[in-house]
DNA sequence: AATAAGATAGACAGGTCTGTATCATTTATT
DNA sequence: AATAAATGATACAGACCTGTCTATCTTATT
C-alpha cells in the first residue's frame, strides 16, 4: 500500500513540482514551506537537505522553469523555415498559450515584482531568462532583415510580456489573444523600409 | 517644537503616502503594518480608525493610485489636436516615465501578481483601471480611424504593459525606451487599410 | 547480513504578522 | 473655559513563518 506514483518519485522531484504549481498559481511569499511540504508529502528535514532555504527552492524552481521555457521555444520554431516565420511562429503560441485557462502569466515577472532588488537571486535568474529572450527576439528580428533590430525585438519583448500581463490581470479571455495579429502587423512595418522612416 | 510639515498633514493622508512609497517599492505583502505605521509616524490605533484591515489600505491606495494616473493622462492628452496625436503623446510619455529611475513598474500588474483571486479588492480595483486603460485606447484607435480599434487598442495596451514590465525587470536604461517609436510604427501600420489585410 | 545514507515524523525556537485593548495626551468644537 | 473627538504610545493575543533538533524508520550499498 501507499506505492502511489507520487512515493516513487524522489522527495527533490516532488519538492520542485509542487513548488512550481504553488509559486506559479499564487506567488512566492504566499505560499510557505509548510505548504509545499505538505502537499508534496515530504519530511520537513528532507525539504532541508536539497534546498538550504526557500530562496534556494525559489531560485531553482525559476531555474528549471527557464530550462523549460527554451524547450518549449525550440520546439515552436524547429520546423518554421526562415527567421520571420519563425517569429510569427513564437507569437501565434504566445496567443494559443495566453488565452488558455491554465495561463497565469509570467512567473518570471512576478519574481522581479515580488523580490525587487536586481541582486536578488530570485530577480537575478528571471532577469538573465529575459534577457535571453530578448536578445533571441532581437537576433531573430536581425536575420528577418529589420532595419532596426533593437527596436523590433524591443517591441516584440514588450507585446509578449504585455501578453503575460493581459492573461494575469484579466483571466481567461484577454486581450492578448491579438499578439499573433499585431506582432505580425509589427514585423511586417519594421521590415518594409518605407514605413520606418525617422519622423 | 515638532511641528515638522509631516506633521501638520493629517493621518490619514500620512498613512496613505507612506504606503504608496513602501508598496510601489517593495510589494504588498513584503510591507508589514508596523512599517507603516512607523515610517507615517502615525499610533497604531489612528491606523485602524481609518483603514479597517491591510486589505482596505492596499485598495485605498490602489484606487489612489488609479484617479492619480487618469490625471495624469489627462494632462499628457489634453494639448494634443486629435486621437493619433493623443496616442503618440501618451506613448512618448510612457517612455519618458518608464526609463525614468524612478519608474519601478507598475502597481497595479504588481497587485495582480500578488492577489490572484479576480474577487480580491486590490486585484479588482487593478483590473477596473487596467480595464479602463484598455477602453480609453481602443477608443482613440477608432476615433483615429484604424480599421480594427479593438486589435489596435489591444495592440497598444500590450506595449505599455509591456514597458512597465521591463522597467521593473531591468531596471534603469531598459528596452522600454523603444516604446514610442514601436507605438508609432504600429499606429501608423493600422491606419493604413493596405497593411492590415487578413493572411 | 552489516553498514551507511536518506527519509519520516513531529516537537520546538525565535521571529514577524495582523489586529485588539488600555490609557494618556492633544486637538477641535461649542 | 468646558466638553467631545481624534491621536499617541505601548503592551498584548493569536496565528503564521522559516529553520533546527531529535529520534525512528526505510532504502542502498558492499
Amino acid at each position: 500500500m501507499g506505492n502511489t506514483p507520487a512515493n516513487l518519485i524522489k522527495p527533490r522531484e516532488r519538492i520542485l513540482e509542487t513548488a512550481a504549481n504553488l509559486f506559479y498559481a499564487n506567488g512566492y511569499r504566499a505560499v510557505g514551506i509548510d505548504r509545499i511540504i505538505a502537499e508534496s508529502g515530504v519530511a520537513k528535514m528532507s525539504f532541508y537537505r536539497h534546498f538550504p532555504s526557500k530562496d534556494d527552492l525559489i531560485a531553482a524552481y525559476l531555474q528549471r522553469a527557464s530550462d523549460n521555457f527554451w524547450v518549449w521555444l525550440e520546439t515552436i520554431t524547429r520546423d518554421e523555415p526562415d527567421p520571420r516565420q519563425q517569429l510569427e511562429a513564437i507569437f501565434r503560441a504566445v496567443t494559443n498559450r495566453s488565452i488558455h485557462p491554465a495561463c497565469l502569466g509570467c512567473t518570471f515577472m512576478a519574481a522581479a515584482l515580488e523580490f525587487p532588488a536586481l541582486e536578488h537571486p530570485a530577480h537575478a535568474v528571471a532577469l538573465a531568462y529575459k534577457r535571453g529572450v530578448l536578445a533571441k527576439l532581437t537576433e531573430l528580428s536581425r536575420l528577418a532583415g529589420a532595419r532596426e533590430p533593437e527596436v523590433l525585438g524591443a517591441g516584440l519583448m514588450m507585446l509578449m510580456d504585455g501578453a503575460w500581463s493581459a492573461a494575469r490581470m484579466f483571466g481567461p479571455g484577454n486581450h492578448a489573444q491579438h499578439v499573433a495579429t499585431i506582432a505580425k502587423l509589427l514585423i511586417a512595418a519594421e521590415l518594409m523600409p518605407q514605413n520606418s522612416k525617422k519622423s
